[in-house]
DNA sequence: CGACGAGGCGCAATTCTGTTGCAATTTATG
DNA sequence: CATAAATTGCAACAGAATTGCGCCTCGTCG
């Protein structure tokens, strides 16, 4: 199935910037943020152009959208058609380098709120440093002097 | 305890509105943001000084912060030497008053992430609608016309 | 007591993310 | 081709948070 069926299937007009942004996110597989989307597309597409195509995506539910603890959003999506990672999974985010990615086959914990509380959703993300930035980390505290990886806190 | 004791323990200069901060956290219970502390402490406070507080306090682990998927921080602050409450906890977020409360007693469930991630801590936020805001959504919906509780999603 | 210096504070300006308004353009459709 | 609705591009705006920098304050030491 292409992305322009996709559309269509939705009722989106299947214009360029959508047929790119949904093919770059099924591509990649992972929740990329808007300026990592933007920097993938060609040059000069407009920042807001590219807001309004995100959302509309995400409307139809072709896309959805996770905010790291960077407080900036993700944007991913996975083929329709593809078995598993519907969403609702754990996400990871590097705090040095912004890379998140899906931590699927792990469902979200069911959570009890108090009565009275109406749930719409939640969010569990993981944050600490992706393989890359993490040996960066420890080549730089051995040899010269950088950051070490002494942070535990939660909540 | 008091707030003055809890920060000379840690080496931080227990200037007014950190006493303030920390008594407002303390007595609040429940994570406030920025522009909820300030509303609490006398007119005029600085939003500067006010972020440089609420950064100190959570340097030292007086403070612990969560980031509400509206993209604003909460913070919070439990007594030390209170039992539980630590942290680690889900908390909830109304989408529409922004209200934040901690979820105790249901910790953070164990994540697996693939070999060579380093883990520095989680964040579980459940959101939707709080007892007053729901109270006051089903009200419009049931009279006039307002919002109703379709949204399921999640990831 | 008086000077010094680190730690704090207050103000202005900036950055970053994301949104809104509006006019111009494109597209589906008859 | 005419039309209306959807979409785009640009400018301006909004809110959270950060940075730079000079001034003030408090503890310390001579």
């Amino acid at each position: 199935m292409t992305e322009r069926e996709f559309l269509e299937e939705v009722g989106l007009r299947p214009t360029e910037i959508r047929l790119d942004v949904l093919k770059l996110l099924f591509d990649e597989g992972r929740p990329l943020s808007h300026g990592e989307v933007q920097e993938r597309l060609k040059e000069g597409t407009d920042r807001v152009t590219l807001y309004r195509t995100l959302s509309s995506l995400e409307r139809v539910g072709l896309v959805h959208r996770v905010l790291g603890i960077d407080g900036s959003w993700r944007f991913c999506a996975h083929r329709p058609d593809h078995p598993g990672c519907p969403g609702n999974h754990p996400h990871f985010l590097c705090l040095d380098c912004g890379l998140m990615v899906c931590l699927p086959d792990q469902p979200l914990p069911r959570v009890d709120v108090p009565p009275g509380y109406f749930v719409a959703g939640k969010q569990l993300v993981v944050y600490g440093r992706c393989p890359a930035c993490e040996a960066k980390a420890s080549k730089e505290t051995n040899s010269s002097g950088g950051k070490d990886p002494e942070e535990e806190d939660d909540d």
